[in-house]
DNA sequence: TTTCTTCAGTGACTTAGTCACATTGTCAAT
DNA sequence: ATTGACAATGTGACTAAGTCACTGAAGAAA
């Protein structure tokens, strides 16, 4: 459709050798389930996915999340290092794909650098995003954790977050009774005030400092 | 030195345009500390090298290891996302390396498409190392990791393992007194023995049981 | 042998995760 | 407006893991 938008962000899909498919996803379909075979290498012109690692009791830790530009990787590694699926990839807003089939892909990274260009540094980029989160969960507690979470997704004392206290231990790797009494800490703290399915900023500078003291 | 070690790990770099620099490094040298900018591209020969991440309190976990044919793509990776290496790596056992400038191996990347494909299902397998990493620290209780750390350095009963509780440690992202109640605990089972720097497997199959109870 | 250093053991305490169940908002059907 | 149903949150009791501060033991070096 919006030929444009495809343009903007992957310039490469110009060459006429490639007949793309183009396809909407709606909000919660499971794209990937941990083991499945990958055929097709997804490109995201909008939207957003969320990948994910999930235990055997439901716990969840997010691992990263796809927005526009973005293209599924995983699968590409997965492909290449021949194993199946190794995570869950959900849409996590409304999104727009382009889908490559594994044929393609190959192809258009042999005629393409800057196409070979673009997937490496994405590569690069998720891979030292992961390494990362194992640093976080390994050495930082959760209270900081979560407060670094609370920071980063609101700008201004006063700010609401919307996000419930599983959701929010899904992100951190963690369990909801365990996000409930920190929060209610803080709460008492007042640093924040709580509500259903909702998080209000009350002292950003007083989360920061707590932050500051590890 | 030895050419064909170099050929038989590393067939691209019979390309007469890359005059690489080979060179030999101890066991316990520090090629990179987590911030360090990097400037060249190693690929090894022989030896190993340990990736690990750092907590402030001197903690380690262990991301990956690398041996022969292996590179370093951990540099590649900080000079693609251009930020500064985000580990730490450490020579386990004495190496020989070649050593390429950014230069160099960018020049590789782009004249030589088995490179291409080299790095990148280097890239892939690490990638999907780490992930796996998560999963493990997240969803497995220590007692699990250790077993299987146990099983899969021992073939059989009577096997010993030369490792301290420290290093242990630093391999499944622990700490000392841990590891060590739990080893003791194993020993009070009659699963393994433990002396000074060892741990003997006495009971494999014991071990395997308790894993599988999971 | 004595001394030094590294490795291992242990108790007391904090933080995190598990389990089971009680309570409280929200919303839709009556 | 009341009532259910359901999702979200609260809480206590317990287990697992990490922290702190120390003791003791084995082996190497002097």
């Amino acid at each position: 459709m919006d030929i444009l938008k495809v343009h903007q962000f992957f310039p490469f899909f110009e060459s006429p050798t490639i007949a793309f498919i183009q396809k909407a996803i709606p909000k919660d379909t499971v794209i990937f389930n941990e083991g499945d075979e990958c055929g097709t290498v997804a490109f995201l012109l909008s939207g957003s996915i969320r990948i994910s690692k999930i235990g055997k009791n439901g716990r969840e830790i997010v691992l990263y999340r796809l927005g526009s530009g973005d293209s599924c990787i995983l699968t590409i590694s997965s492909v290449l290092a021949n194993i199946s699926y190794p995570a869950t990839a959900v849409i996590e807003e409304d999104a727009e794909v382009i889908l490559l089939s594994i044929q393609q892909f190959k192809e258009l990274m042999t005629i393409n650098p800057e196409f070979q260009q673009y997937i490496y540094k994405l590569l690069a980029a998720r891979l030292l995003e992961v390494m990362t989160l194992v640093d976080e969960i390994v050495f930082h507690k959760m209270d900081e954790r979560l407060i670094e979470y609370l920071l980063r997704h609101s700008k201004n004392d006063e700010d609401i977050i919307q996000i419930t206290h599983e959701e929010l231990a899904s992100q951190l790797g963690s369990v909801r009774e365990v996000i409930s009494r920190l929060l209610k800490g803080f709460e008492r703290d007042g640093l924040i005030q709580l509500s259903r399915g909702k998080v209000k900023i009350m002292h950003r500078s007083g989360l920061e400092e707590k932050l500051s003291s590890y």
